[in-house]
RNA sequence: GCCCCCGUAGCUCAGGGGAUAGAGCGCCGCCCUCCGGAGGCGGAAGCGCAGGUUCGAAUCCUGCCGGGGGCACCA
């Protein structure tokens, strides 16, 4: 019996009751089971009783003690307890709830999914930094916890596209052009330029390429064609290192979507003609206006500068439509803090468009990561070398442990990274606990198979009375709704906070329980059915790890 | 001035109104005749402050204090 099934049967409770005349009240819509915290408490509660009883017009002990005195006859409950003010505690047999290891272990890699997002089309973009230089810290979190936003978003049914905007149009893109040029004459770094070793290898890679190519030395041409030709091949040289960078740590995007391409195809034109059409815009001061305060923006934004030149939110318009174009119902962005400001202006425009703020488009505002050094923040400047990009991370810390330290918190609170704490003390680093429980399950099978002990020879839930086993088992049960959740509040962090705790439990339970026979021992059923749960754990972590898109070792 | 996020144990962080607020690391004390001790058991230690809503608030609302990030015809 699973939680799902427990709350539908405790909602049919509820209905029999007032039917029988019991009790006059509207029943909810969906009733919640939940593990309680104290294990006293039983395997599951619900608070439903001091939900309905104001309702009702009853005392909630009252209205519980009617629900609780129905709910024992069902098979599979064992116990059935009233408690503190309201609270209905179940208790589970054995064999109702252990008959669960059975299900995930034959399940595999399909237990934890889902079908609540089937058939929905998700634009999901991340990361999308500008190809002007490595990727950083901030950055490499949003490709952690959007990689794995995208599998569990994808393991509830979703048609997930991983989008990353290339903004390789603009003004930052000419101060990169300028900074390459400079750096290839050998001057010092523009005012607002960007400096650092890659700057200086890339410059000599475009002229060692022309000269292997044949063309002219770049730095011979005039300043203005020399530019061009500097920012082309740089971002040409960039955006593949880029790529290659996210591929390491895992991630790879469905669809790399060049800004440039939607001036040069004449999107923005189109985009700019649409919302003319609709009544949206004006000219002032010699520029073109969106009316954007008509839903709710603060100001009105500027769409076609007075010089002629689109700005930005030209291209966030035409790449907006571009997406809805493309069939994707659900368009979700995710931003630094440093671009909370866009949210107003981005849900007007989703408006003016004639679509739903914060349905056809998601914004989720993650906060910064701050690199600390001996306990005290350092400001990242490429001038100091405080730089720490994604390759440095992963160097320092691996894949697997860079990964999960970033997408184990929530993306509302800042992040503080010590690389040298992370480095010198790489098992502070939540991962190898739950790493280690997976390769400690994969250890057992592997004792277990020496000693004889074989899941297909029998399996008897009803053996599994230890409360350790009973513990766990109800947290394996939970795995579905957690990945539900994460999917729904777009939180990827809960899957890792879950995992953490399953370990933990599973620890628990390995220290209480065995599954191989001590020395001559024979073989029983016990035995069996013990190794169905280990099993099972061993689903649940590793489908859960492959969530976070973090391996699950078999030996560490 | 306005907007967004945060303030929970010594540190890094979980806690989508519910019972006695949790984990990792650190600290103190235990557990190796038994499947991997990267483990388990026990202990010390905490919701920034003040109101409000509620049967019930770390959680929702208001104000204050403190920290971070934003408020361009920049991208």
């Amino acid at each position: 019996m699973t939680p799902d099934d427990l709350a539908i049967a405790v909602r049919t409770t509820l209905l029999d009751a007032v039917d029988a005349g019991d009790l006059v009240v509207v029943v909810p819509d969906e009733v919640r089971v939940e593990r309680p915290r104290q294990r006293e408490h039983g395997d599951w509660a619900t608070n439903v009783a001091l939900q309905v009883a104001k309702a009702a017009d009853r005392a909630p002990r009252d209205v519980a003690g009617l629900i609780a005195d129905r709910l024992v006859t069902i098979p599979g409950i064992a116990k059935v307890d009233v408690a503190g003010p309201g609270f209905i505690n179940i208790t589970l047999d054995a064999a109702a709830s252990g008959d669960l290891a059975r299900v995930i272990v034959e399940a595999g890699e399909a237990y934890g999914r889902g079908d609540s997002l089937s058939g929905v089309r998700v634009n999901l973009e991340f990361v999308s930094a500008n190809p002007t230089g490595p990727i950083h810290l901030g950055g490499t979190r949003w490709a952690a916890v959007g990689d794995s936003l995208g599998r569990i978003l994808s393991a509830l049914g979703a048609d997930v596209a991983r989008e990353y905007y290339f903004n390789d149009h603009g003004a930052q893109i000419d101060r990169f052009a300028r900074s390459l040029l400079a750096a290839a004459h050998g001057e010092p770094t523009p005012e607002d330029g960007y400096a650092g070793e890659y700057i200086d290898d890339i410059a000599s890679r475009i002229i060692a390429d022309a000269a292997e190519a044949g063309d002219a030395d770049p730095r011979t041409l005039p300043r203005g064609a020399a530019q061009e030709v500097f920012r082309s091949r740089g971002v040409e040289l960039m955006f593949p290192q880029i790529q290659q960078s996210l591929h390491d740590f895992g991630v790879d995007f469905d669809v790399y979507f060049h800004e440039a391409s939607l001036h040069s195809s004449g999107r923005v034109e189109q985009a700019i003609d649409i919302l003319r059409a609709a009544g949206r815009m004006y000219e002032a001061d010699g520029a073109l206006w969106l009316r954007t305060t008509d839903f709710g923006d603060d100001k009105d934004r500027v769409v076609v500068k007075s010089d002629g030149h689109a700005a930005y939110v030209a291209g966030d318009l035409a790449y907006y439509l571009d997406k809805r174009e493309r069939g994707f119902e659900r368009k979700i962005i995710m931003l630094g803090a440093d671009h909370h400001g866009y949210i107003g202006r981005m849900m007007a425009m989703v408006a003016a468009f004639g679509d739903t703020p914060h349905v056809n488009l998601e914004i989720l505002i993650g906060q910064m990561v701050n690199l600390v050094k001996d306990g005290v923040p350092v400001r990242m400047s490429k001038r100091a070398g405080t730089v720490v990009t994604l390759e440095d991370l992963v160097e320092a810390v691996g894949v697997d442990a860079a990964r999960y330290a970033l997408a184990r918190s929530s993306t509302d609170s800042p992040m503080d990274i010590d690389l040298d704490v992370l480095t010198a003390h790489t098992n502070d680093n939540p991962v190898f606990y739950v790493q280690y429980a997976h390769a400690r399950v994969s250890g057992v099978s592997r004792r277990a198979a020496l000693a004889g002990v074989r899941r297909e020879d029998g399996f008897d839930p009803a053996l599994l009375t230890h409360d350790t086993e009973a513990v766990l088992v109800a947290a394996l049960a939970e795995f579905p709704r957690v990945v539900a959740s994460a999917g729904t509040l777009l939180e990827p962090h809960r899957v890792a906070r879950y995992l953490e705790e399953l370990a933990g439990l599973f620890h628990k339970w390995y220290d209480a329980c065995r599954v191989a026979p001590v020395g001559d021992d024979p073989v029983t059923d016990l035995h069996r059915t013990r190794l169905w749960l280990n099993e099972a754990t061993g689903v649940v972590l590793a489908n859960g790890l492959g969530l976070l898109g973090v391996s699950a070792p078999q030996r560490m």
